[in-house]
DNA sequence: GTTGAGCGTT
């Protein structure tokens, strides 16, 4: 096995990684050392000592041309850290101090899972890697003193704390979670702040991509991707003035035009985009829904769609919030998966109801989240929905309404309007979510209107259903639970 | 002497 060469700054105390078998370096092995490290980069002799960067890609540093060499490489940091620090230095002034620290706010964070022996000063020792830690402790039996498991502590900068947050960490041979306590949520709104929401992705736009994209601005602390795919992802970085300066911005990540906005807030049934929409889908909208990030197809797909409920109920507070694409609560009723989402698609490309009972009253919406999940009888795994069945066929069930509606009808629900997020989280389609970005709902529901910005179809026509499903592995090769971490959250953050 | 999802004897 080779080791590289690293130190956080320059003629720092050299700290040697080892790489993997082909020759990479993970990042997780970098910043298991160097915590919030974003990158590396050297001193290429060959052109005078100029600084180089290393090549990173899906959480894998490459080695340059003539491999690694026996020269240190240096962590890179991302420039918020710098300019944070830069401003606490420089900068005093009160209004901003003032916000900056009310979002920036430490509270004790919960470590679950502990090992029986971890002792307080174990744990305090492991977090000090990431910051001052200001307290310790690991709750005991109070008889017989031994550890119940868990423990609480507290940093004394936020962006320690943030960084905790963002992963789970390996203590004393166990993998373990650091959560803000329940007594203590108060921390959702800075989290909010700090998390974008990204629309129009595409399925091949992985965590990783993600992440490496949007680490040019900033820590990120976490990505989240909605499974089953739903076209949309969410960012969370660890300043939220860089979370909040990108939000309206398009950019293009691997091909892909995504557009960054802001996340909103979860398991509300009035949230302000719902509330637009509402107005957007009119009274007597069938949709029966509180508003949240709905969109209403004009018809209704029925409680069996895949897409209601879905996998949810093994995350508890999961819950669809209302955002669920499907959750279309106006009618439907129990038919086939298929059939549904062929109404779906019929609808959302403007054909009007097709027929699964879009305009009948019933169904109570899901406003809450937990209407969807309850809905579906427990036993309908998504397989037994069909799901993996009505893939496949997407591209012929586009077809053939192909076939029926003909390509006049695409054209205009082509021009997928700018959307805003709710918009985006709304439309959706079963079979293939690069539908909804394209095809979009009929254009009365649309909302304001905006550029044109892509027209996938084709693209989506001969595009592979593939399920990688490459997050959410678990590192350790320990039989414990398995990852957790970012199902805290759901449609929306 | 065991355990493994949870939520803090101040």
């Amino acid at each position: 096995m080779s080791f590289i060469q690293v130190s956080e700054e320059e003629n720092d105390e050299i700290i040697e990684l080892p790489c993997e078998d082909d020759g990479t370096l993970l990042l997780s092995t970098l910043s298991a050392q160097f915590p919030g490290t974003s990158g590396l980069k050297y001193r290429n002799p060959d052109s005078g000592g100029a600084l180089r960067g290393v090549r990173l890609v899906k959480g894998r540093f490459y080695p340059p041309d003539a491999g690694w060499g026996n020269q240190v490489y240096i962590c890179v940091f991302p420039k918020v850290e710098n300019k944070r620090k830069s401003d606490e230095q420089l900068e005093n002034s009160t209004a901003k101090t003032k916000r900056m620290e009310s979002i920036h706010k430490c509270s004790d964070l919960i470590v679950l899972g502990l090992p029986w022996k971890t002792t307080e000063q174990d744990l305090k020792q492991y977090f000090e890697a990431y910051g001052e830690v200001l307290m310790a402790q690991v709750k005991k039996d109070p008889k017989t003193g031994k550890s119940k498991g868990f423990g609480f502590m507290r940093f004394g900068n936020y962006e320690s704390q943030v960084r905790v947050l963002s992963k789970r960490h390996m203590i004393d041979g166990r993998w373990c979670d650091v959560k803000i306590p329940n007594s203590k949520q108060d921390g959702q709104a800075t989290e909010l702040n700090r998390k974008v929401f990204v629309g129009r992705c595409t399925e091949d736009l992985a965590a990783d991509d993600l992440r490496e994209f949007f680490s040019k601005f900033g820590e990120v602390t976490d990505v989240f991707i909605p499974k089953p795919f739903r076209a949309f992802a969410f960012v969370t970085f660890m300043d939220p003035e860089v979370a909040q300066s990108l939000c309206g911005e398009d950019h293009i990540i691997k091909g892909t035009s995504i557009h960054v906005s802001n996340a909103m807030p979860k398991n509300e049934s009035g949230g302000r985009h719902g509330r637009i929409l509402g107005r957007m889908n009119g009274p007597g909208n069938h949709s029966g829904m509180g508003g949240v990030q709905m969109r209403g197809f004009g018809g209704g797909l029925g409680q069996n769609s895949p897409f209601v409920g879905g996998q949810m109920p093994q995350h508890g507070n999961m819950g669809m919030g209302g955002g669920g694409m499907w959750n279309q609560g106006g009618g439907g009723g129990n038919r086939s998966a298929n059939l549904s989402n062929l109404a779906a698609l019929g609808n959302s490309l403007g054909l009007g109801t097709m027929g699964t009972g879009g305009n009948q009253p019933g169904g109570q919406g899901n406003t809450g989240g937990q209407g969807g999940v309850n809905t579906i009888p427990p036993t309908l795994s998504m397989d037994a929905l069909n799901l993996g069945a009505a893939i496949p066929l997407g591209s012929a069930m586009v077809a053939a309404a192909l076939g029926q509606a003909g390509l006049g009808l695409f054209r205009g629900n082509f021009q997928s309007a700018t959307m805003g997020q709710a918009e985006n989280q709304g439309i959706g389609n079963p079979q293939n979510p690069h539908i909804p970005n394209t095809t979009s709902a009929p254009s009365h529901v649309t909302a304001g209107g905006g550029n044109a910005q892509r027209s996938g179809f084709l693209e989506w026509m001969n595009q592979t259903q593939g399920s990688g499903d490459a997050s959410n592995s678990n590192p350790g090769q320990w039989p414990q639970r398995e990852v957790k971490q970012g199902f805290g959250m759901s449609v929306s953050p």
